[in-house]
DNA sequence: TCAGTTGTTCGTAAAGTACGAACTATGGAA
DNA sequence: TTCCATAGTTCGTACTTTACGAACAACTGA
């Protein structure tokens, strides 16, 4: 028995594609983890993100996510003793697809503001119309 | 029998999401309907993009990549006779999130524009390292 | 060698997606 | 009117992706 872990994937900054990127940042959860390691001027562990993140989810769950971001070229993961340290690739992202993460990481910003200053009476936002 | 169509679903511009218009947009399909939408100056057909796009594509699957954006919110579609008229949402978004949408649109020109011109000799360009 | 911690992998159940067939909606011709 | 053609939608089914618990791997320190 006894058999290795497979090696962790790092995408070259050539096939890196912006459908992967968006997708990867299209969770919930992702793009908050992501947000938060671009905020952060340092590497960071996965379970770092289990204080981040309101919800309780669980690490293998965790694990998957970061595999998603890593191998649409997001992030690299390097091992350090027991844990991951995990750091953003947004430079390179940034010289390949200019402005592409800090928009998004905006929009994000945006989107956090809003849910922090609910309910703003005798509005009609919030319902879709049929139409 | 004689089941009367849903109607179209348009979400307000209050309840579009980042992590929904990102979705939208992680689709290669979706992509380039999308760009080729913000790319026209007038609203376009569902059928059009059968021309645009090189992969034949079933209506049944297109009709769905539309209902997609449609509820994500990036288009607005509207019967007109027989066939659906579908414009872009941008002029909102920008509102909401400023500078998302030019900044993927951007992202998505480059990788276009890398794909007409393919194979760098003496690169490594495309290798995923394993490390 | 053993225990503790951090993260990965695997199996399975649940959710999402693609596509053909059947249908709705509309306009125009007979 | 009735019939036909065209543009999209909906539904059923097969396929793919995702979530999560249990078991495992990798490493540290006692």
């Amino acid at each position: 028995m006894l058999v290795p872990m497979k090696p962790l994937i790092h995408p070259s900054i050539d096939t890196i594609t912006v459908e992967g990127v968006l997708h990867a940042l299209s969770d919930p959860v992702r793009v908050a983890i992501y947000a938060d390691m671009a905020g952060a001027g340092c590497a960071q562990t996965c379970s770092t993100f289990l204080q981040v993140i309101d919800r309780s989810i669980p690490k293998s769950t965790l694990s998957q996510h970061f595999r998603t971001l890593r191998e649409a070229g997001l992030i690299r993961s390097e091992r350090q003793g027991v844990e991951m340290l995990n750091t953003t690739r947004c430079a390179e992202i940034e010289q390949r697809f200019p402005g592409l993460l800090p928009a998004i990481m905006n929009a994000h910003r945006v989107q956090l503001a809003e849910k922090a200053r609910p309910a703003r009476r005798k509005t009609t936002a919030g319902k879709a119309r049929a139409d």
